[in-house]
DNA sequence: ATTGGATCAAGAACTATTCTAATTTAAATT
DNA sequence: AATTTAAATTAGAATAGTTCTTGATCCAAT
């Protein structure tokens, strides 16, 4: 243990994140989903980030963003069956899937919308989570 | 061409649609997939179109999937990283899918909700297409 | 009947992801 | 500081859903 608590690191990044360990490899994986704000696959990021770590595997990228999104610090997001993309915008968000470009950008709801009431549920729904996926093209002007 | 118009056959399905040639497996499969509206995966209608169909192959219950997806004649259903599934309603609707069983339900929208209206979009967005995906438990009681 | 294009069947190939087993690293304890 | 223990990492094999390839078959139009 070190003495400084929490940010105890030089990256800023701290040890541990809602419990999970943040082992050097998940502290550049992290800190590069922070970085590029692009949506990356697990192949991407592996791709970049042997730049800073040229050693780690591919494995290892799976391995780690499944820990960072088991434990609440990125999201994975799925688009049909293409491979799956990580993203470390944790508010509530939906996704826009720009069809000309491949390029993903994350879209806000209107403030006070909750999604749930606009919908006919079953009743007794207890709803974990809300995915958005939206498809389409940013017409030029 | 036959003499009757389109509902030549005896099972009522026409000889196309969306300009799609309804061969006899597409025919059976649309014919499962109307009937029972459990989401199937590709491989659940294989297992269950040999019993009209014993000689069918997986390739082509996806070859037939697959086209009466492009001709708008039924929906692909993706959760996460799961086998595609396969909607034969084509009314805008989410789906819920019940973490308990398993089971997927069709959520519709409540009247007069216009999804896009609610969303922070881009400007000069042009959305084709919009999935909803709801995850959670029908909680008992 | 013949031709040509679409469809189908069977299995090989592909790809994203997960698993396995061995090694390395880090933390806790002596 | 050395030892023990558990967790994390690596490399490659394995898996699963899906797509591709090739040859056979069907069907509609000539």
């Amino acid at each position: 243990m070190t003495s400084q608590g929490l940010l105890s690191q030089a990256n800023g990044i701290p040890e541990e994140i809602n419990g999970l360990r943040m082992t050097r490899q998940r502290q550049e994986i992290y800190k590069l989903l922070m970085g590029e704000r692009s949506h990356p696959t697990a192949n991407e990021v592996f791709m970049r980030i042997k730049e800073s770590l040229p050693n780690i595997s591919l494995a290892t990228v799976y391995n780690c963003l499944e820990a960072l999104v088991q434990h609440h610090i990125i999201r994975q997001v799925n688009f049909d069956r293409e491979p799956s993309r990580y993203c470390p915008n944790l508010d509530e968000h939906g996704h826009f899937h720009d069809e000309a470009t491949g390029t993903i950008h994350d879209v806000k709801f209107k403030p006070g919308i909750n999604l749930t009431d606009l919908l006919d549920l079953p009743p007794h729904t207890v709803i974990k989570d809300i995915e958005i996926t939206l498809r389409g093209q940013l017409s030029a002007s």
